[in-house]
RNA sequence: GGGAGCAUAGCUCAGCUGGGAGAGCAUCUGCCUUACAAGCAGAGGGUCAUAGGUUCGAGCCCUAUUGUUCCCACCA
């Protein structure tokens, strides 16, 4: 960017030229041998599915603003970036695309060549995606990036995963879990998706054995699953049902014997009563079942058809099973009625079909002795959660914890390293591949399952930074600092990595947990793919530039607040940059200096040292927002500042001084412009890093890029109160100068002499009259100790009587009307003041500032009052 | 059933530890003022969901109510 620029930004020809420039000279790479604090943020590594959309736009933007943030202000800042292999979601996405184009299941392939084609996979959008964060202008380093299933990532998963093997944390157990019939693979309870949808309870006679007359009445909303049942269960202490236990029904259709059970676990009260007993299929009849020794039945196959044991159904899928046991149930009699019902089915997170709960042999990590470490930490804010109302969640989730189902009958994963001898049935744990039985030498086969995609992702904090070997990396950024997101996955995610990382690191993984919410669409649904509302970032990108997105995602962002991403937003932004760049073509138009820095003190003019003042108060509460995770307002401060102070005031005061480049005030001013613009730069770089870095670079400056400079921060030097205070009386009367004019529809076009009368020798003076020529459209400007023109506009504010001689417009009547408001209306609020101060409670109570705050004010009030008064008494006379 | 969030201008939202409500967009009125019409200067518009309470003082703290969103929970 040199001194030609166009009026409008264009980013397209900004952002890839300065983020390979920022690759090349390896700012992103923070070194290990540097003596700077560490600061680091391991990603949340999307998953290889797909692309970034615009919750991952969100995410990533925060980090980078973090990171660009703390490595300004001198830390050693890693961003380290990652993919995640996603399981169940891309084997999905793989076999659709096998099903669809070749017409081929993954079984056709078999399982090494199937692999092929996911890892070929995993490298196209591996690679997608980290071009997109590219795009978005991310500061990852790139010579660090991992992937949850690469060497040193399954090396760390394999370590763990003996070491719980051997700590008897890990087991394999047949226990009841929730399965995917159409994923064809366990869930952990985690991955269950609860929604609610209307169904039916089904009221079923069970016959008593050996009576033609009496049966026991059970309701079931799963009605396929009464080929599994092996008991009818009452509470003991119920006496309606009280005669039944121990006796035996008969089950209709399929003519099995089962006893009738007595168990606490049946409410009394609810229902009929009666609870048909399902242990294969229903994980608290698994439990009754396991407290009376009853027979497992399972009904069904991996795929939810229905199995031997289901008879002549045996074949059906479970729905069309249903469908035609209510019919025979209803036809023979047994249906006693259907009663609508509206429940909870669990579903499955990836591909929302309903799970079932099914008996299964599976690999289970023990949760209690794991969890001590991990809630205590959050509990005593060793790890914090901010916003804090997380921790609740957190903790809960802690504290319900049920033993984690880990295996996954998929391909694609980490398998499981258990070997099996067919021989003499030992089974071998190793973090070695074996081939052969360290028992009795015979071959052995390893396990087929692979663990849970989550089981990896708990690791990555340390995984990636070289765990479990000891690496430099590690005794620098770990723990690391900040985990940036959603609130979506506290429970899959950050709890797993907390009591992972005590588990096998002795460490948190963590200091600070920042949690955002969901990105919606305008209408505040969000964003789906069923629903077709997903905007893509990179269309964002291409159409308004990586700064302007990220302007908009991190605008009126609350921390774990959802948003909403709109058109107004990214257009609000656009004109920021808009903006800013117009700025920074001013202020280069008008360059006559070579090098700019900040000029002495003293020859700070009146609004040079209050836009410093400003300027420096700003750097202040930028760091401050931005230490507390507040983003929003950090970018609404600098906005505010750039815009309204920088940009509306500041510029057009100087404005003037620039006319005559090549004298000292208008040197010092262009210092001065350099000095903010480049500040204000750095102040929002973190947020838009490209269109801030262009700017810098291009105005006078030392160093080599913006990213490496120092983060501005306050300055107790660089405070005027003073100054501040004559600028805002300024400030003010021009306000109410161009207010009034506004009032009176004179064209800005007619120039009116002005006439100033007030005490304020500081505001108010030769040298600060040129300012009301700019900006209140003065013809000339006079400061007088008094003026007579009974016709003239007067202006009152608490510092000052304007009058503006427009005799032609003014209509007297009108005049001291209106001053008879503005009369009325500092009378009320002198009388509100008074009342305050005179009010014992208030006076005594309410810190000192505060009242004196109050008095100053009252005092305005009052002047204001009486020159209000004295401007009436004029008119009238 | 338990827990949490939200309710502020027409719309979308800020308002950080209590000291008389702000922004963007929209609306209206003027402006090509030599960086920017994606702009400039003005204006209108709010019983801060409702009812109590604490306090000298409440949008902010407490209680209840209403509406709304979400999370968790094995009630057949």
């Amino acid at each position: 960017m040199k001194k030609e620029l166009v009026k409008q930004y264009d980013p397209k020809n900004i952002e890839d030229r300065l983020y390979k420039f920022w690759c090349d000279k390896g700012y992103f790479s923070p070194s290990l041998d540097d003596n700077k604090p560490p600061y680091s943020i391991v990603i949340p590594p999307p998953n290889v599915t797909g692309q970034l959309h615009m919750g991952h736009a969100l995410d990533e933007t925060l980090q980078d603003i973090l990171i660009r943030y703390k490595r300004m202000q001198g830390y050693s800042a890693l961003w380290l970036p990652g993919t995640d292999h996603a399981g169940i979601a891309t084997q999905i996405k793989v076999e659709e695309r096998l099903r669809v184009d070749e017409k081929l299941t993954r079984y056709d392939l078999g399982r090494e060549k199937f692999l092929q084609r996911v890892w070929a996979w995993k490298d196209t959008y591996e690679e997608r995606i980290t071009s997109q964060l590219k795009k978005l202008g991310s500061s990852c380093d790139w010579s660090r990036q991992r992937f949850t299933m690469d060497e040193g990532c399954s090396k760390a998963v394999r370590e763990v995963f003996v070491n719980l093997y051997n700590k008897g944390l890990i087991y394999r157990g047949y226990r009841i879990i929730n399965w995917c019939p159409s994923c064809v693979t366990a869930l952990s309870d985690a991955e269950v998706e609860y929604t609610e949808q209307p169904g039916f309870f089904w009221h079923i006679k069970y016959p008593v054995k050996g009576s033609d007359t009496e049966y026991v009445e059970v309701a079931t909303t799963r009605p396929e699953t009464m080929f599994g049942d092996t008991a009818v269960a009452v509470n003991p202490n119920d006496e309606t049902t009280k005669h039944l236990i121990g006796k035996t029904l008969i089950l209709p259709i399929v003519g099995r014997e089962i006893p009738v059970i007595a168990d606490d676990y049946v409410e009394i009260g609810f229902g009929t009563g009666c609870v048909k007993i399902t242990p294969a299929h229903d994980p608290n009849d698994f439990l009754v079942g396991q407290r009376h020794n009853l027979e497992i039945i399972k009904v069904m196959n991996d795929d939810a058809t229905m199995n031997e044991n289901a008879g002549k159904y045996e074949g059906m899928d479970r729905y069309e099973c249903r469908r035609a046991l209510v019919k025979d149930l209803e036809n023979e009699g047994y249906l006693i009625k259907t009663v609508p019902h509206t429940h909870n089915v669990g579903t499955c997170y990836r591909c929302h079909n309903t799970v079932e709960p099914i008996t299964s042999d599976q690999w289970f990590v023990k949760m209690e002795p794991l969890v001590g470490p991990a809630l205590d930490a959050v509990k005593n804010g060793d790890i914090v959660f901010e916003p804090e109302r997380f921790t609740k969640i957190y903790i809960n989730w802690m504290e319900n914890l049920h033993d984690w189902c880990i295996s996954r009958q998929l391909w694609w994963g980490h398998r499981i390293p258990a070997f099996y001898c067919d021989a003499c049935g030992e089974m071998t744990v190793s973090k070695e591949d074996i081939t052969v039985c360290p028992k009795c030498g015979a071959p052995v086969r390893q396990e087929e399952d692979v663990l849970d995609t989550w089981f990896s992702s708990a690791l990555w904090p340390f995984s990636t930074l070289g765990w479990p070997e000891n690496t430099k990396e590690l005794e620098k950024w770990y723990p690391t600092s900040t985990l940036v997101t959603g609130y979506d996955i506290i429970s899959f995610w950050v709890s797993r990595m907390i009591f992972s990382a005590y588990e096998h690191t002795g460490k948190k993984p963590f200091s600070t947990v920042f949690i955002h919410g969901l990105v919606r669409d305008a209408e505040g649904r969000k964003m789906s793919k069923s629903l077709g509302n997903g905007i893509d970032p990179l269309e964002i990108i291409d159409a308004y530039g990586a700064d302007a997105l990220r302007f908009a995602l991190a605008t009126g962002n609350s921390p774990g607040n959802d948003m909403r991403f709109s058109n107004e937003k990214i257009e609000a932004a656009r004109n920021f940059n808009n903006k800013i760049w117009n700025a920074a073509r001013f202020v280069l138009m008008n360059l006559t200096i070579e090098d700019a820095a900040l000029p002495e003190i003293e020859e700070l003019e009146l609004e040079d040292r209050w836009i410093i003042s400003r300027f420096n108060t700003l750097a202040k509460e930028m760091n401050i927002n931005l230490d507390k995770f507040e983003l929003g307002i950090g970018l609404a401060k600098i906005y505010d500042f750039i815009w309204d102070v920088f940009c509306d005031w500041y510029v057009e005061l100087v404005k003037p001084r620039l006319v005559e480049k090549d004298t000292k005030s208008g040197i010092v001013a262009q210092n001065v412009l350099v000095y903010i613009l480049s500040g204000a730069m750095k102040l929002l770089h973190p947020y838009m890093p490209f269109i801030t870095e262009e700017i810098w670079s291009s105005l006078p400056h030392t160093g080599e890029s913006i990213m490496i400079s120092s983060y501005p921060a306050f300055d107790p030097s660089l405070s005027f109160e003073k100054e501040e205070r004559c600028m805002e009386i300024l400030i003010d009367t021009i306000r109410s100068i161009r207010n009034r004019r506004a009032e009176m529809g004179v064209a800005p076009s007619r120039k009116a002499s002005l006439h100033i009368i007030s005490d304020e020798k500081e505001a108010f003076n030769e040298k600060t009259a040129k300012f009301f020529t700019k900006l209140a459209s003065a013809s000339s400007v006079s400061i007088e100790r008094k003026y007579e023109d009974e016709s003239a506009v007067q202006i009152v504010n608490p510092y000052a009587v304007v009058y503006i001689p427009l005799s032609d417009l003014i209509d007297t009547e009108k005049e001291i009307a209106r001053l008879e408001g503005e009369k009325a209306k500092t009378i009320q609020e002198i009388e509100r003041l008074e009342k305050k101060l005179s009010n014992a409670g208030f006076v005594a109570k309410a810190p000192e500032a505060v009242v004196a705050g109050e008095r100053a004010k009252l005092g305005k009030y009052k002047e204001a009052l009486i020159k209000t008064e004295e401007a009436i008494k004029k008119l009238k006379k």
